[in-house]
DNA sequence: GAATAGTTGACTCATGTAGTCGGGTATTCT
DNA sequence: AGAATACCCGACTACATGAGTCAACTATTC
């Protein structure tokens, strides 16, 4: 999981379609001009969103995207990764400990994969629809983060 | 902040210092024979941490670096503050609204502004020493992150 | 069939990561 | 003194990624 200007170009884009498009599918172009974007860079980051099931295309005149589902179903952690390919970690892969050093699983490694989680936890409780109304972000992902990790303490 | 391996090299390399320091400053090339790092590298990355106040140096033989202070007073967010320089966020600089789309307060800011909190608040929770001591990283921030946010919700 | 608008792939350019190299300077031991 | 150790520092490379552009193509509507 990644953060970069590329992922927040897709959020707000998301955002921009949840809140213009009145069953309309939203122009490439209108977002452009409302978010301050390059359309070419759009299509691109559009073709991975709809690659990845987030949003329906509609080509032609008066076509454009839409959301494919309701903004309060699609969680932010989702149109990140769709954009931003995961950092890749040379060592210590995944839970994996091959690449770890010597064979061994290093002492960062925990640290490394609970860092991860966290930001998962964060970005997964989070939906489109959150980020529109402007709930308390922070404090919703902490409770249910708690409330995660007294259920099954040992994750 | 941001996460790479040269991040988690340099916490490898302070948890080695510390678990191998009795007294004595440890040698770049006694961390880079156990981590397997290459000693220029670590030299790279020792000098950002020495600046950083982070770890004394004694030259000469027998010299090395030692911990500046306990590892248990030693806050992970540090290391890695100290060795990765920060995200460059093209617009949406810091809380301030100038970079943020035509002047206005976009709506993926505090979307961002949350997520870098959340991350900070992880790292700034966990010492060196829990990390060494494998205590349970994600539960002790979970928490800590709860009670912050209930004393002022606001935030 | 012209205009609209998505689709695709190739391309540039700047920056950051990871790592190397070569020479310094301080300190200790013989 | 001088040799060995080990930190110190700056320059250099190779490579990947991010950010963004460009050109051509296909599908749809009017």
């Amino acid at each position: 999981m990644k953060m970069s200007t590329k992922g927040r170009y897709a959020v707000m884009a998301m955002i921009d379609i949840g809140e213009h498009s009145k069953g309309a599918p939203v122009s490439l172009a209108e977002i452009a001009e409302r978010q301050d974007i390059s359309q070419e860079y759009l299509e691109q980051l559009f073709g991975k969103l709809r690659k990845a099931g987030l949003v329906d295309s509609a080509r032609g005149p008066g076509g454009g995207y839409k959301l494919s589902r309701e903004a309060s179903e699609i969680p932010v952690s989702g149109i990140i990764a769709a954009v931003d390919e995961p950092l890749r970690v040379t060592r210590c892969e995944g839970d994996a400990v091959e690449g770890c050093v010597k064979g061994e699983r290093c002492c960062a490694h925990d640290l490394w994969s609970s860092l991860g989680r966290q930001m998962m936890y964060f970005l997964d409780s989070i939906t489109l629809d959150d980020v529109v109304s402007k709930r308390n972000l922070a404090l919703a992902a902490a409770v249910k983060q708690a409330k995660d990790h007294y259920v099954r303490p040992g994750a």
